[in-house]
DNA sequence: ATCAACATACATACTTGTCGGTATGTTGAT
DNA sequence: ATCAACATACCGACAAGTATGTATGTTGAT
């Protein structure tokens, strides 16, 4: 009786046909859209009936919401968010999370989920729109603190806004998912994985003198505006 | 007799109806994308019944690459191709060009007719994921070759790479698109103009001192890889 | 010039299939 | 026994596509 119950996949379990059900459905959506996204292929690749779908979910609609919030949400807490988090500068953090980000050929072809779902939905769901945007900005938000913490550090230039570098970060790494996904091609990404890195090592603050704490006047190469 | 003879609508333009259509779906299209666009609702914007509409295209995926091949690929050169062969500077040459682009809500919301429909469509129809590719590799080519311009006459620096360079910018400002186009707000775009604008400038070639060709070594500023 | 013959450019009505959704029955758990 | 958690069968809507008819142009022979 060490393994016994655990392991048999009982007959019942709401919780996990749900988490099937959701599971399937991301792959779905990711691949074909969510208006191309067919319910069938869904039940047909999870083994579930339309009834079980539609018990645990009210549409199409709310089982697309609850995509949002649970599994795209948990890819940006896991891929970001979280990694966020740990010790050491926040460069190289920074770094290390764009290094890791997948070159799987599959990856590369289907793209990030949230931008995929949100050029596609946020102009036509305002609901999809909602849930999408906070995403994005708890992103931008948890880079923006990173480096907020860099600056007061002393490891990164103060002479740069921390959101509009955040964003500034997301849009390159959102921009450049894109053309890799349309070449299908990971060299692509590669080549912009190397020229974001580029871009965050020059938000370094430069080598402090041993003497003197203010090294400079404004440099704006980072910061620019007009 | 002055006017007559051009000024009548004619009963049977098939020229005429073809662009209209073309047009029609383009904007129905860019609204709900191409797996939601529906063939009626273009028929209903343009009056045209649908033994029309078939007559001119076959199915609804030849009007889709249509679309591609004609309204897209003429927005891209009316916006881009063209104005990059403009005499100048190159770096002013894209700043201007990166500034001209609308910042008008509607065109915000939608975002570009380009990504969209790369995001949408390529991983899932390769006919539209080639002609797509095409529009994009015109785009960086010919950016790229502005910059090459630029190098060869000294306004820009030799330490980059034209066509990595090229890529980092349709990466940025299709990333700032996207961003702006969720965030459903002007003001996301403008500081994205702002931002690559910015980096724009850090382009520049340094200013040449009055004697000595070789200003310095490698900043490697922009340039960056490993 | 005229008119038959033909091709082009549409219009209308219908078919066919798909797909989201539902009504209702059945079974397993407590 | 009762209710949650499914299973099955079916429906209605809609949308792409087609079959077929018709009006408008064009052409070529006489």
């Amino acid at each position: 009786m060490l393994i016994a119950h655990a392991k048999t996949p009982k007959l019942r379990d709401p919780e996990r046909t749900r988490k099937r059900l959701l599971q399937a459905a991301f792959r779905e959506v990711h691949r074909s859209g969510f208006q191309g996204a067919g319910i069938d292929t869904i039940l047909a690749a999870t083994n579930v009936t339309k009834g079980a779908l539609y018990y645990h979910f009210g549409s199409k609609e709310v089982l697309g919401y609850a995509i949002v919030d649970e599994v795209i949400a948990k890819i940006v807490h896991d891929g970001w968010l979280s990694p966020l988090l740990a010790s050491g500068q926040p460069i190289d953090i920074l770094i290390g999370i764009v290094r890791r980000i997948s070159v799987r050929p599959e990856d590369i072809r289907t793209g990030c989920p949230l931008l995929n779902l949100a050029t596609e939905m946020s102009p036509v769901d305002e609901q999809f729109r909602k849930r999408l945007e906070k995403l994005f900005l708890a992103w931008q938000e948890g880079v923006a603190a990173l480096l907020r913490r860099g600056q007061s550090e002393g490891t990164v230039r103060r002479d740069l806004n921390p959101e509009e570098s955040a964003s500034f970060l997301v849009a390159m790494v959102e921009g450049y998912a894109s053309l890799a996904k349309n070449a299908q091609d990971a060299k692509v990404w590669e080549v912009g994985i190397r020229n974001i890195v580029g871009w965050l090592r020059s938000l370094r603050a430069p080598r402090q003198s041993p003497k003197g704490r203010r090294p400079a006047a404004k440099r704006r190469v980072v910061q620019l505006g007009r």
